[in-house]
DNA sequence: GTTGCCGCGGAGGTCCTTCA
DNA sequence: TGAAGGACCTCCGCGGCAAC
């Protein structure tokens, strides 16, 4: 028998004729007409190669084959029907998924938390991945579906990606409390002539830094390059380097006692952290559920609540 | 790759008859 | 009484093809 010969309504018939143990009643449970019943049989008949229900008595009586059958078509049919109504309604009580988010170490540290709390309460049998890539790498994992959601100022990700505010930040410099030179602010003298630490961030390179934070023309000189956020603290210390990163960054900071921050020395224009995903999962129930859930959390996101855990 | 058109085959419906 | 099946009609899905 060929699977291409088998057509699904015949199974459901199949199915109905064996609830009922009559034709007549499976036409009414299916909403169909008694003959029209009766040559579905037939032509189950015809592919099985069996009569499949014998008439007695008491009803038609399934034929050995068809008690085989019976069972593994009944959960066949429920395995069709649940699949396709699950891709159509996500419930996060019962549900049972893992979603990837593509975030900064310091997103990580700062976002994760307050959004585990939030889908244990919800979903209990729902997981998280939390993971970071290299910048060029997030477009093909969003479109691929290896990453479910990006959060971050991943302004790369245009053609084919959307995206959802979820707060404002700004940059701030931070500086070794005992820093040979800057006290309480930096001019924008001191801010060019010093020696940078650079954060390969995932989110904006450091050309598109550089175009918003510094006069056309002007560029800094960046002396360490590090892939993390939380590296940072480690190498102000005791040094005469600055680092400039969003405000969130710098109260996501444990160790803040031996650093100082202080405002930018021109007026940088405010960097705007959205989430992002692939128009693949845009109408997909668990990921529309997913974000909402972010979007909930961090729209308008002081960060206050979070920080106040860390400290 | 998508869309529209056309022809064909098959499934479903009704009506009716036959049979167990 | 209810299942099976024949005859006939309608409708729809599919494949092939062309155009964009």
């Amino acid at each position: 028998m060929n699977i291409r010969d088998i057509d699904l309504n015949l199974l459901v018939v199949f199915d109905a004729i064996m609830q009922t143990r009559s034709v007549t009643a499976a036409a009414g449970q299916l909403g169909r007409a008694q003959p029209t019943i009766s040559h579905s049989l037939n032509r189950l008949r015809l592919l099985c190669g069996d009569t499949l229900f014998v008439r007695t008595r008491t009803g038609l009586e399934p034929t050995p084959l068809a008690k085989s059958i019976a069972l593994p078509i009944s959960e066949a049919l429920t395995l069709v029907q649940k699949s396709l109504s699950m891709s159509a309604q996500f419930d996060p009580k019962t549900a049972h998924a893992t979603f990837t988010l593509l975030m900064s170490d310091i997103g990580q540290v700062g976002l994760l938390p307050a959004l585990v709390r939030r889908v244990r309460a919800e979903a209990p049998n729902v997981s998280l991945v939390a993971t970071q890539l290299p910048r060029e790498a997030y477009g093909e994992a969003l479109e691929t579906g290896r990453a479910d959601l990006a959060i971050g100022a991943l302004r790369h990700l245009t053609n084919g990606f959307y995206q959802q505010r979820l707060f404002d930040d700004e940059y701030v410099c931070v500086v070794s409390k005992d820093h040979p030179t800057i006290g309480d602010h930096v001019t924008l003298k001191q801010y060019i002539n010093a020696d940078h630490v650079g954060i390969i961030s995932p989110g904006l390179s450091e050309i598109e830094i550089e175009r918003l934070l510094l006069p056309p023309g002007r560029s800094r000189r960046i002396v360490v390059r590090v892939p993390h956020y939380l590296a940072a603290p480690a190498l102000l210390k005791g040094t005469d380097l600055i680092v400039t990163i969003p405000s969130k960054v710098l109260q996501s900071f444990r160790s803040r006692d031996q650093l100082k921050f202080v405002h930018l020395p021109i007026e940088a224009p405010k960097l705007r952290v959205h989430q992002y995903w692939h128009e693949r999962s845009l109408n997909e129930a668990a990921a529309k559920w997913l974000r909402g859930i972010v979007m909930d959390l961090f729209a308008d996101w002081s960060g206050d609540e979070l920080i106040a855990d860390m400290i």
